[in-house]
DNA sequence: CCGTACTTATACACCGGTGTTCTGGATACC
DNA sequence: GGTATCCAGAACACCGGTGTATAAGTACGG
């Protein structure tokens, strides 16, 4: 794997770079639309020959992640432009209103990675940008706006779940994507108040 | 395809039931346990020959669709027992604790099902057995105890959708499945509360 | 402008899973 | 006990998708 003499790593040509950005998102944009999407398409989509993806990717399964990560890496930008300082309930809506807005992006992707990445594959990638809601929620339940009586991680996971369940709604129709910001907001904060308190409207 | 002179049609005969279900028996479990099971394990488990499977069921996806069906009927068995009436409240974590049980036992059935069906086909079976909770849920609604700021056929998604998400937290082992009951239903009554409400302890 | 890195098209091997066909044998039903 | 029905096992064809090899062409980079 070595390149050159000197061990040091050559870098790559810049039609190479040009076209593993291009295959990225070609991947992104396909597995968005069908999880399943083969990787035929995915070249033909990245205007790529199918062996030259081959070339950067050596299995479907490593394209597949890389992707992931891709998309996770501009989520992670965008979220960094966050201030989720002062109140938690303000902050936790901010979050969630961005966040919901990567995940409708990149669904797709997060299906197809769901399908095929061994398990706990991409929770390890996930981790890392999680750790910002989870401190979130730490804070908001230390300060007493958001309920301790559940495990820290189980209003974590809610995050996600209740956004992939407006997923889910969306795509049969049930839920106006207009709408969804709003209602997954609403859900979130009563489903994180505490018991006894009164549920924000 | 008819089977006798009189064009009646001949019931099955005794062996051949008993394989039927036999095999629904065995596609269920091996479903649940691994959801991209596949029809030899099934075949096998079922203690039936490959052939003689596809004797009964002409695909794989028929088949994954009457095992779906076959689950439903327990599940509508069992949820048909229960007595709604009364405070919704109450009744809803009535409701939320038995469908969690069946949820849990047919985790991997609803999996296969989702990765196979065609989209909304799940839907279509469901739609009985999901009429109850849209009633109850309803009824709650207008005795003021759930809210009405969101739709009601959001909040029946979230009903299902915060059970898999504890299906998902304790395949991560961030969950421990005896908690499960607890943590789904503090959640639900939180996320049903009006705004303004106290959230029930 | 030359060498090398990279791309491309074609063609092929492989794989797992699905579905079919056949034949002999067992079993339920009457 | 006779017969239609059903089952089993093996063999095979097929399919889509994945991954590999080759050989010729193209564009980068110095």
């Amino acid at each position: 794997m070595r390149t050159g003499p000197g061990s040091a790593v050559r870098e790559r040509r810049s039609d190479a770079r040009r076209n593993i950005t291009a295959i990225l998102d070609a991947a992104l944009d396909c597995l968005s639309r069908d999880p399943q999407a083969n990787i035929v398409d995915i070249a033909k989509s990245a205007g790529v020959g199918r062996v030259t993806l081959y070339g950067h990717f050596a299995t479907r399964g490593q394209l597949v992640e890389a992707a992931f990560v891709h998309a996770l890496r501009q989520a992670e930008a965008t979220l960094d432009a966050l201030d989720l300082s002062g109140d938690p309930r303000q902050a936790l809506t901010k979050l969630a209103t961005t966040s919901w807005q990567i995940m409708d992006r990149y669904r797709g992707a997060l299906a197809a990675a769901q399908r095929e990445l061994p398990l706990g594959r991409i929770r390890s990638h996930v981790d890392g940008p999680m750790e910002r809601l989870a401190a979130l929620i730490g804070r908001g339940q230390q300060v007493g706006v958001f309920r301790s009586d559940l495990p820290t991680e189980w209003l974590v996971a809610m995050f996600y779940t209740v956004m992939h369940g407006a997923v889910s709604e969306i795509a049969a129709g049930r839920l106006l994507a207009e709408d969804a910001a709003r209602v997954i907001n609403a859900t979130l904060v009563a489903a994180y108040a505490p018991p006894g308190s009164k549920v924000p409207s």
